[in-house]
DNA sequence: TGGTTAGTTAACCAATCGGTGAAATGAGTC
DNA sequence: GACTCATTTCACCGATTGGTTAACTAACCA
């Protein structure tokens, strides 16, 4: 089952050593062995999390003699992004909407009240 | 390995049931029979898949008799989002700074040319 | 040509994931 | 107490994930 692009992305970003490439390329260009530096893990490995993002688009890769220079690639995550977003500001909406109603009520409540002095 | 919060978050929105879970208590909260109606799965994958929200804490659940009403918690929304928007951010600097030497570029290269006529 | 450096592929493994059906729990209703 | 509705737990399944070691490919260097 190809999995939709945002699937995708998300489960691209949900590994902390995937991330810590991603923000490392954020700094500019860089070869698999500069990669796989920080971690103790084997070159196999960070070959595979290469793989699992380049096939999320969140990178790309190029050719230069022995080196495939790995380059971070924006879109997706620019879509993620946006999804997240949406959804975050519809759902906060709803609670300034809620706390609209709430000084209103308040408000009548208070004026319904005001001679109770409780 | 008890995963750290972005990693929950993220792994949690890599699935398309899960975004569409969602996207309907986007809408205000919804009992799990109610989730549950758009989709073919049976009532225990939903289960799942909201335990899965649970422990992300992109959900919390009240209890209302013999119902269990699901509402968004936005806060680790917010975080996955702060953090994709930081990484893209400093990638897209990146290309305004090359755009910036390139016109430069363009400009010392024009004027150090501008008899070649080419 | 042979050696070194960079990276990938293959085969394997344990753990997790996303689903199932069947049984158990929990809370109102007759 | 018995019945029903909402939801969870259990035991299982096949597929995927994240890692390993060992072997392979590709490009440069002497």
């Amino acid at each position: 089952m190809t999995a939709d692009q945002l699937s995708l992305t998300f489960s691209a970003l949900a590994d902390p050593t995937r991330r810590a490439i991603l923000a490392r390329l954020a700094g500019g260009e860089a070869s698999v062995t500069e990669l796989a530096a920080p971690f103790t893990m084997t070159l196999p490995a960070i070959s595979k999390h290469l793989k699992v993002l380049e096939r999320a688009k969140l990178i790309s890769r190029g050719r230069d003699a022995q080196w495939r220079p790995c380059r971070l690639r924006a879109e997706p995550l620019q879509d993620a992004e946006e999804w997240i977003e949406r959804y975050r500001l519809l759902w906060e909406e709803r609670f300034d909407r809620l706390d609209d109603y709430l000084s209103e009520a308040q408000a009548r409540g208070a004026k319904s009240q005001e001679d109770h002095h409780d």
